[in-house]
DNA sequence: ATAGGGTTAG
């Protein structure tokens, strides 16, 4: 058999991905004799790398005899497509060190997207620099790696600059700068140089859609797909969809995320993996936690991103229990968790109090899994020792753990401080925190009630100077609920709908029902300074309040009643949503800013903790 | 013989 017969059919299957065949191939060739023979060897570590096999090409490279540029661009690329761009660059100086070869443009593209996917900026620069004095300078395809590596890196000027030294400028190009302009919320760049695209590709519309999903401007990116399917764009390859799903989930939005499921499932993508995930996810983040367990009860193969996304999406909804026992299955199965994991379990800890478990599982994921802890974790871990009112413990936490606590850290332990009348430790953290000079509203608040819990009158008097000299603007808070396939939006404070008469009468009659029942209005919530009666009216016209009598008038008699608010839900408004569930007999799911709230027959989901 | 753009979980 012919050497050139073995090269056909390993090119094959490198394309094929068939690892098995690969192994087969080798061996044959081995005892042919024909493994020695140039190009045999690189060859052999292309296919090895297209087929996932790293090791095995690793292994390969290693007892090359003698490695050409070829073989070195071979293995930087598998390491690469195995998703390990850290080995990429530790290789690369090896390169000339020890086999004195020169890098080639194939090998740039290579260094430089192993730069890219690590955002390493400074190796980034230090590869750009040794391409620009080697003799592949002009070579158009790095420069379009070094504008994805740039844009990747936040730093746009260069990869503009690298953009436009391009000679001639493939789609490709095009649709690195797309993604690195809409990827940094440059939305206006990124539609501008969109448009000037003479032929738009799946790959172009993808990169502009997933670009402003990952920035935030998910509406922008839901109607642009919409322009994609009426131009006929035919989707070979689900990515989109993936992104599409993700703008759903970053809405809350569950009636369209539907419609994308379905078409996901007649265009025959429904049981990819990444789909399956993405859906998960959007099913957890639009309150349908059910349909979230629905899809991940189904799926054929499942990683450790479809394992994280229901144990998240059980914490989040308060089944702390369910995302406990997930996890167990997960490690059960074989698959390993990851950070993202160890977030949602001890998050799902905090939410029902279980001290012990959450410290075991923060040493666990240390010593079992050696993940050091980033502060999200060491959010999590004190927000669960301060709310089971290990204030102590917590407080030791921050001292020794290895970041600066930001607002949201120092904010939860001042509510645990308060929540366990630890006033002395409240007072001492609440300096600490005003120091800090606050950005966020809420934190007013609870400084505000801290302070004159303690009665420390002049701190209260300072804090509204200081609230007044920073002229923050409070974002205006918006309630949003589906009837049917409408979608209604409620401002706080709104009195121009077409119902507010009903929507009031339903109020006012359900307010009379609370107070027999016990309720007293909190307005400790409400920041302004003004009269008592001025204070309850303006919790009374809280949107939440106000899209669920909307709610109750218009929806389905019997169905849950879903809503979405874009800040966090206060305090009274949060008692006063138990009291209706209770009182009307009906489901309400409130997602607000930071999690979600499962009001049924006077009890909430979150354990009145948020 | 080898390279560059779009992908899910916090």
């Amino acid at each position: 058999m012919p050497a050139s017969h073995f090269l056909h059919q390993l090119q094959l299957c490198a394309r094929r991905r068939t690892p098995s065949t690969a192994k087969r191939l080798h061996a044959q060739l081995i005892k042919t004799a024909l493994h020695l023979c140039v190009p045999v060897p690189n060859t052999l570590l292309d296919t090895y790398g297209k087929c996932g096999l790293v090791e095995d090409a690793l292994h390969l490279f290693d007892e090359m005899p003698h490695r050409d540029h070829v073989s070195w661009a071979s293995i930087l690329t598998a390491h690469n497509q195995a998703n390990m761009p850290h080995r990429t660059l530790s290789m690369f100086p090896a390169m000339f060190e020890s086999d004195g070869v020169q890098p080639d443009h194939f090998v740039f593209a290579s260094v430089v997207k192993a730069c890219s996917s690590l955002g390493a900026v400074r190796q980034g620069k230090q590869v750009h620099a040794r391409f620009f004095l080697s003799p592949f300078c002009d070579d158009d395809v790095v420069k379009s790696s070094l504008v994805d590596m740039y844009a990747k890196c936040g730093l746009l000027d260069n990869a503009r600059a690298a953009f436009d030294s391009i000679l001639s400028k493939s789609v490709i190009s095009w649709t690195a700068m797309i993604s690195g302009y809409a990827r940094s919320g440059k939305k206006s760049d990124a539609f501008e140089m969109f448009e000037r695209l003479p032929v738009k590709n799946l790959f172009s519309w993808t990169a502009l859609i997933s670009g402003l999903v990952q920035s935030g401007h998910s509406v922008d990116a839901f109607y642009l797909f919409i322009d994609m399917r009426r131009e006929g764009i035919h989707i070979v390859d689900p990515l989109v969809l993936s992104s599409i799903v993700g703008a759903c989930a970053n809405l809350a939005v569950l009636e369209p995320g539907k419609q994308v499921h379905s078409l996901v499932i007649r265009l025959g993508y429904e049981s990819c993996l990444f789909i399956s995930n993405a859906l998960v996810d959007m099913y957890a983040k639009c309150s349908d936690i059910l349909a979230a367990k629905d899809i991940f009860g189904r799926m054929h193969r499942r990683d450790v991103v479809s394992w994280t996304s229901i144990i998240v999406g059980a914490a989040q909804h308060g089944q702390a229990e369910k995302a406990l026992s997930l996890y167990d299955e997960m490690v059960a199965v074989g698959i390993k968790p990851n950070e993202v994991t160890f977030v949602g379990l001890i998050y799902a800890c905090s939410h029902v109090g279980l001290v012990s478990k959450g410290r075991a599982l923060f040493r666990s994921m240390i010593e079992d899994y050696g993940i050091s802890p980033s502060l999200q974790h060491y959010t999590c871990f004190l927000d669960l020792l301060s709310r089971s009112g290990h204030l102590g413990e917590a407080s030791n936490v921050i001292d020794s753990m290895p970041f600066d606590p930001d607002e949201p850290t120092w904010a939860a332990l001042l509510s645990a401080c308060k929540h366990h009348g630890d006033t002395q430790m409240g007072i001492r953290v609440a300096d600490h925190l005003l120091s800090l000079k606050p950005e966020d509203p809420s934190t007013y608040i609870l400084l505000s009630n801290v302070y004159a819990g303690a009665r420390m009158w002049e701190n209260v008097a300072e804090l509204r100077k200081l609230m007044a000299a920073r002229e923050f603007k409070k974002k205006p808070g918006y309630s949003c609920i589906d009837i049917g396939k409408e979608t209604q939006v409620f401002y706080a404070g709104e009195t121009s709908h077409p119902m507010k008469d009903e929507m009031f009468s339903l109020l006012k009659e359900l307010d009379a029902e609370m107070r027999r029942r016990g309720y007293v209005p909190d307005s400790s919530f409400v920041l302004h300074d003004m009269e008592h009666q001025e204070k309850e009216r303006q919790l009374f016209w809280h949107s939440e309040r106000l899209a669920v009598a909307y709610g109750l008038l218009k929806a389905v008699p019997g169905t849950v009643i879903r809503i979405v608010k874009n800040l966090r839900v206060c305090g009274d408004c949060h008692t006063v949503l138990k009291f209706i569930s209770s009182i009307v007999k009906r489901d309400i799911v409130v997602r607000d800013a930071t999690r979600y709230h499962h009001f049924s027959s006077g009890e909430c989901s979150c354990n009145d903790f948020w």
